[in-house]
DNA sequence: GTTGAGCGTT
């Protein structure tokens, strides 16, 4: 009522609504499966998107929900934000970000250049992978294994991790 | 079995 100020450069703290829900505060063991039981009673669920962390491979504790409609959304915010989910109380909120950055989608779509390049698609497609919504953001972009002491890529690391799990005494013999 | 805070590059 009165004229408070609401800072608006801060998207976080005013997510436009939208069918893509952040989940906050999650616990490490929550999957995507659990999030789809729980937010699937809110409407039917487009998708569901836990962040991984690249180089341990566990989630990060943060997940993505997207719905098919802005109403469920807005419903699923609104009861899903402060549940406990997991033994974690859990933040729901408008994803500020709308999708990851997408490097490469899968296929190769074509040239970025439109010089006379309506190919097999009918020319409908543009840009649309690349969206606005985080070059505010890309500050996040900037990680700080850029500035990591190796340099060089070593081949110990991050590479069949899975494999050699048990890194007990088992000497190779060749 | 960590735990903040945390908006995504499988």
């Amino acid at each position: 009522f009165k004229g408070e100020t609401y800072n608006h450069s801060d998207a976080r703290a005013n997510p436009d609504p939208n069918t893509c829900l952040g989940v906050f505060g999650l616990s490490l063991y929550t999957t995507e499966r659990d999030l789809r039981e729980v937010f699937s009673r809110y409407g039917p669920l487009a998708g569901v998107n836990v962040v991984y962390d690249q180089r341990t491979g566990r989630s990060r504790g943060f997940a993505f929900v997207y719905f098919e409609r802005i109403d469920d959304a807005k419903e699923a915010m609104e009861r899903a934000n402060g549940m406990e989910l997991d033994g974690r109380r859990i933040r729901v909120d408008y994803s500020i970000t709308k999708r990851p950055h997408t490097p490469t989608p899968g296929i190769y779509m074509g040239r970025p250049t439109h010089s006379g390049g309506s190919s097999s698609s009918g020319g409908r497609r543009r840009d649309s992978y690349y969206e606005r919504g985080y070059d505010r953001y890309d500050r996040y972009d900037e990680y700080d294994y850029r500035y990591s002491r190796r340099r060089s890529p070593s081949p110990y690391y991050s590479r069949y991790r899975s494999r050699s799990r048990s890194r007990s005494y088992s000497p190779r013999r060749y």
